[in-house]
DNA sequence: TCTTACAATGTAAGCGTTTACATTACTGAA
DNA sequence: TTCAGTAATGTAAACGCTTACATTGTAAGA
């Protein structure tokens, strides 16, 4: 048996090797099951042919593709950027590689992506969020895909996260707030109906608010969608509402920022007229001026126990569990006392 | 032939539709290759059975995986944060799936990258700069896996590539530089030895100082990685070094916030006792204060070019050209004319 | 009515691995 | 020596799809 004409197979190292093809696997797969001369034969035979392993047919043998899928809204959002990178490097480590699918923050997007990341044989999924159709995860668990939730945590959830506690996290910087002596706040939080961590934010302040003795109605909310932009908008808004609002929360460091500039626009003095509150603690958060208060969120952290839980999960078996990580308030220069 | 156990094969639903496999197949692949009746049942026996087409017998059989592999320095920076999303955006329009990889910047661990990328099956590649191992693009026309460059442009390159010419960028804002009356200039760049965008920049500096009669030797050169706090290092010891340069040009935007925060807690008035110039464009520069003046370039444009001439070649097997891109200047509050 | 052409479908041969099982080659103990 | 036990290797059967080629069915033209 020759070489055929294009890439070498197993076949032609087999060949060139003068060994079977079972022996040419093992080399590659269990090199210790194969005597030392034998795999320098068979080592000399591969890199003469410039032989590479077919990938489809390493997948159709062995039903895996070492590959794991992660779908998030959006690469832009650097939050996600960030995990992201996290979580591919601490895949690379375990021999997987990374698919990304994304959604723009769209549910029926979503599903498709999940569909599609499958039929393209990823072993796992990871997932930002827990709320989602269930039939979607009755078809995760028909095909025999595991899935892991990120950027959330929630004990009550059923299926495995690792994440933090957003409600909590919020109601954490909302306490602080209402004790500097706020009383009147706003909200500019991200479509709380189609994002669970929006929502768990806008609970963790009325949290702290009932905790306080204020009334719910105490907290003008408004939503908006991503963007520096809408941030900016959305402030304006909230302003000529004339509610009297003295602490400004934002769902995330990005809205905050937009808020920010639209302060300076319209000559608030922040933290003096109005404290703006961010959350997630990504670059801009220090770079913005004043520096942005805000609750700082682990995003690499999540990604690398993220990857550490799928890939233990394909590797050993071993099941995922619900790992939960801490933030913490980091206080810089946009909220302060309220004047007495 | 019953099912068996666990998934159900396209035998499985040929013998359900009471057809054979060849025309379950086409019906998934050319539908209008079957008769519309034949096309009704074997697709209400597909969603009976829930089939999946599994994917390694697909790769197996078609030696074609769907998915275009991206390899990049880091996710973290944005500027490949928002070009991996737009092309993957556009990907997914053509039906391709993103596998992504980093190399934080390192050759050694790109090319790496690139054999993981094409033993994973990617039918292409998406590649950042120029520069590479010659031998690295000899293996991958031996596997018959095409690459494109993106983030960079340069008409004598005989690769193809999507993207901007640096050099003539940098040059261009460094004219403007001069002709506001600044003779003595300083630049924080990136490494230049493993990054041709940074060594083309700086060579778009020197070009517009050689126009202008100025000695290259008053260009302060400094070279650091990438990073906010590299950036405040770099400018201070910029400062430090008491050349008297009056503008400080930055690789990228990131560097330039960082030496914008150096400036302030040196109290330097910027622009007045020093401008700062940026490059990319990315969201920091227009947070930041002041805003920074910095070379806008197309990132999500480059992303969704790069994409599309990609899924072209594997479709249609349209060859791959160069595009080159357009890049801006934008003016904000970091440059001004030197003193009198 | 009989061709002819073409549309629809079926048959079966790959595609290149992995791996259970079979075989052969060694080693050390009796 | 011989034999048992183990280490090294070989044989060949999956794995589930696509597709070239063969066959059958159908409509139009003569």
């Amino acid at each position: 048996m020759r070489i055929k004409n294009g890439t070498p197979t197993l076949h032609d190292v087999a060949f060139a090797a003068n060994v079977s093809t079972a022996t040419v696997s093992r080399c590659l797969n269990f090199p210790d099951k194969v005597s030392p001369a034998t795999r320098q034969k068979v080592s000399v035979a591969i890199s003469e042919l410039g032989y590479l392993p077919n990938f489809g047919a390493k997948v159709m043998a062995t039903n895996r593709t070492n590959t794991i899928g992660a779908i998030i809204p959006t690469m832009e959002n650097a939050i996600f950027a960030r995990g992201l990178q996290a979580f591919q490097e601490e895949l690379l480590l375990h021999g997987f590689t990374l698919l990304v699918a994304s959604t723009s923050y769209r549910p029926e997007i979503e599903q498709e992506q999940i569909r599609a990341l499958v039929a393209r044989g990823a072993d796992a999924l990871l997932l930002i969020g827990h709320e989602r159709d269930p039939e979607i995860y009755r078809f995760l668990e028909n095909q025999g895909v595991a899935a892991l939730t990120a950027w959330a945590y929630n004990s009550q959830a059923e299926r495995p996260s690792v994440g933090f506690d957003n409600r909590a996290a919020m109601r954490e910087m909302a306490v602080k707030v209402i004790e500097m002596g706020h009383r009147k706040l706003a909200l500019i939080s991200a479509q709380r109906a189609t994002n669970d961590r929006a929502q768990a934010r806008h609970s963790g302040i009325l949290d702290a608010m009932a905790e306080n003795g204020l009334d719910p109605n105490d907290l003008y909310l408004l939503e908006t969608t991503y963007g520096i932009e809408e941030g900016a908008q959305a402030f304006k808004q909230v302003m000529a509402a004339n509610t009297g609002a003295t602490a400004v929360f934002c769902g995330n460091d990005v809205l905050a920022v937009g808020a920010l500039r639209s302060a300076r626009e319209l000559n608030l003095n922040v933290p003096k007229d109005v404290s703006i509150i961010g959350f997630d603690d990504i670059e801009l958060a220090q770079v913005a001026y004043p520096a942005l208060t805000t609750v700082h969120v682990p995003h690499r952290e999540m990604g690398v126990f993220a990857a550490k839980a799928l890939a233990n999960l394909i590797k050993e078996g071993t099941a995922l569990k619900s790992i939960p990580l801490k933030t913490k308030l980091v206080f810089r220069d946009t909220l302060a006392a309220v004047a007495p």
